[in-house]
DNA sequence: TGTACATCAGTGAACGCGCGTTCACTGATGTAC
DNA sequence: TGTACATCAGTGAACGCGCGTTCACTGATGTAC
């Protein structure tokens, strides 16, 4: 925090920071460095001083908001308290799915940047909200509610669920929806899912389950 | 088709000709008129003889990739030759999927220029690949496999899923895995969601049932 | 404690790029008579 | 059948744009002595 206005200081942070602020509020136009470097009150080319390129930059953002996804997930999972061991297994994979669709239809311009960054999507495969994801999955087959062989390739059915939701909600192949609508639509995918992996084992499931907290 | 070469004669078909063929080669990248017009050999503004702007192509363009889909996935559809109702209409259902998914693999490019163009996703969820779509499920529940319950919602759960299956696979979320990895993934959806619709009404069913002819 | 100086983090000007779009034009086509 | 002329579909030059990136620079910082 100097005063100088020569020496920003914290250039870094205020590049990314002004980065997923932008995205934040308008999605699919990509941002430029020098509109970046204007919104500071820096010139065009500072950011080269932290970045060696564009490229560079959008990386760490997309690296940023992939790390706020994956809070947003763990909270949201968190906070099923049922204590019911299946009940709470199955809830808490709803609870994931939820919080994945509610980050991308709340900050779609962020959830687009994070997506149009090859390495970011490959890191999340390998990590955060991916792993949280295998995680309740496999507390699911624990508990005995999900069969070991349905298991098998179940990160990419819901996965694909959950963000093939998303992409058509943001994109507005929904359109038309209102947001309870789209609400309903969402637990329908859910509930699909966990129809499915409930006959997976040939466990007894009642319409009323996935909700919130019941 | 005139020996003039001043008046190329059919341009506008040509234009969209050579963005389909761009696209089908470089996926991403965005196609500008400026370089349609160089491959085609004509000057560079000659579009705006049939084309109010560069989005008026592009939306064209976008159509046509839509009804190549649509074609795709009809064809695909019509090819299962089960005579058994019941087992037609699940292999039907898994045809559209698989159907949508080759075609997005397959050209990546055209894939993702189809869903690049709002007004081309909207036209889709009113029309073409959609309307089958909700025609399999339909039959579904004519023939009692998927309760009419289940019946809700369920163009948009089989949607997402096979959407999101695509997009990840094109992004490279699904890196690492190979042809045969990723399609068996893909088996994994599909046979997710039939084990659910089939719990929707007690159906029994078998693993190898959605095998695409056995 | 005070000063020389290396280093770091900014600046402003410039380059070259490709783009969409508009303009006044011109060559070819086809229809009226 | 031949010719005048309107219309259509091309052309080439130009405009203005914002971009990423590089360059030689300069002001501020902080460390060695």
């Amino acid at each position: 925090m100097t005063s100088s206005s020569y020496h920003h200081g914290n250039l870094r942070e205020a590049l990314v920071d002004a980065a997923v602020a932008a995205a934040r509020v308008r999605q699919g136009d990509d941002l430029s460095l020098r509109e970046l470097a204007r919104r500071i009150g820096v010139s065009h080319n500072a950011a080269y001083r932290h970045f060696g390129s564009r490229d560079e930059l959008m990386t760490e953002v997309a690296g940023r908001v992939m790390s706020e996804l994956s809070e947003t997930i763990t909270r949201r999972c968190d906070a099923v308290r049922t204590t019911d061991p299946v009940l709470r297994a199955r809830r808490r994979l709803a609870a994931v799915g939820r919080a994945y669709v509610e980050f991308a239809l709340t900050e779609p311009g962020l959830f687009s940047l994070a997506f149009s960054s090859l390495t970011s999507v490959i890191d999340m495969a390998l990590s955060g909200p991916y792993q949280m994801l295998a995680d309740v999955l496999d507390e699911q087959v624990a508990v005995g509610f999900l069969s070991p062989e349905a298991r098998v390739g179940a990160e990419v059915t819901c996965w694909s669920a959950v963000h093939g939701f998303s992409v058509l909600a943001i994109d507005g192949a929904s359109r038309g929806m209102t947001e309870a609508e789209r609400d309903a639509a969402l637990e329908t995918v859910l509930a699909t899912i966990d129809r499915s992996y409930a006959a997976s084992t040939g466990a007894a499931v009642a319409a009323a389950d996935l909700a919130e907290e019941g």
